[in-house]
DNA sequence: GTAATTGCAAAAGATTTGCCCCATT
DNA sequence: AATGGGGCAAATCTTTTGCAATTAC
């Protein structure tokens, strides 16, 4: 395992991505690191969010549709529903039996490591119908 | 709807989509089409494809940890298989169960329109194990 | 003839990288 | 003090766009 340092960048980052759930961009990432780091540079944050990716420690997510990435802390298992109208992304949940479909079945495939599913519809904030008037 | 033309520019672009099962690149695409048509541009390739998938008629793929997108042509629902190794990507199948899952449980999900399911793994021809020596 | 589409090149956006300085260990 | 990491800016890469010329209808 190679060498690495405690910055306070590299910890404001971790930090931020730890305590949202908003699946944020490097862009918002780095508005939101300026307010206690103010000199922080945006090659940083995605220094950093390499270095958090290679370590398992945070999840790139590639939205439909949408210029850049997204990025969350490491969580358990878990898929994304993407809102096509207000672009949110929200976790839900990933169905066990997707693990045991038996994807090796498929003369392509040898080996399994990562699942990732997208939902995309219309969040309930967006369709205010849901809950009457 | 809007009016469009034939052009041999567009007619070679889904021609390649349709008669091939690589899921290329937008570059890709491009160099494939300059075989038929020296003289075609990049720029013409991209607006395509984008005129293509608002026509339903190609899907865009964002695929794990690469750069650029990848396309295909509209096909009946399936799931991505992507090998880490050698970054191809094969259609497999879609789990029809998914459908029926009942997303609208989760608080977020007001609706869904889509489902877009990525597994990652290790392919037949970068595992050689599978088939002894 | 007319308007959609092309080719070209410049522009835009996202991400990466080189370099030199600074801070963590 | 050694060296991983930061800041800055330039470079890359992918995709988009403006515009004059072309071509499908």
């Amino acid at each position: 395992m190679k060498k690495s340092r405690n910055t306070r960048q590299r910890t404001v980052i971790l930090d931020i991505l730890r305590q949202t759930r908003s699946h944020p961009s490097a862009e918002t990432i780095y508005q939101e690191a300026r307010k206690s780091l103010p000199s922080i540079s945006l090659g940083t944050v995605y220094r950093n969010l390499g270095f958090l990716r290679e370590q398992k420690m945070v999840k790139e997510i590639r939205a439909n549709e949408e210029a850049g990435s997204r990025f969350e802390a490491a969580l358990p298992p878990h898929a994304h529903f993407h809102c096509g109208l207000c672009s949110a992304i929200h976790d839900i949940p990933l169905p066990d039996a997707l693990y045991d479909f038996g994807w090796e079945r498929s003369e392509f495939v040898s080996s399994v490591t990562d699942l990732e599913l997208h939902v995309i519809g219309a969040c309930a904030d967006c369709s205010p119908s849901s809950t009457q008037n």
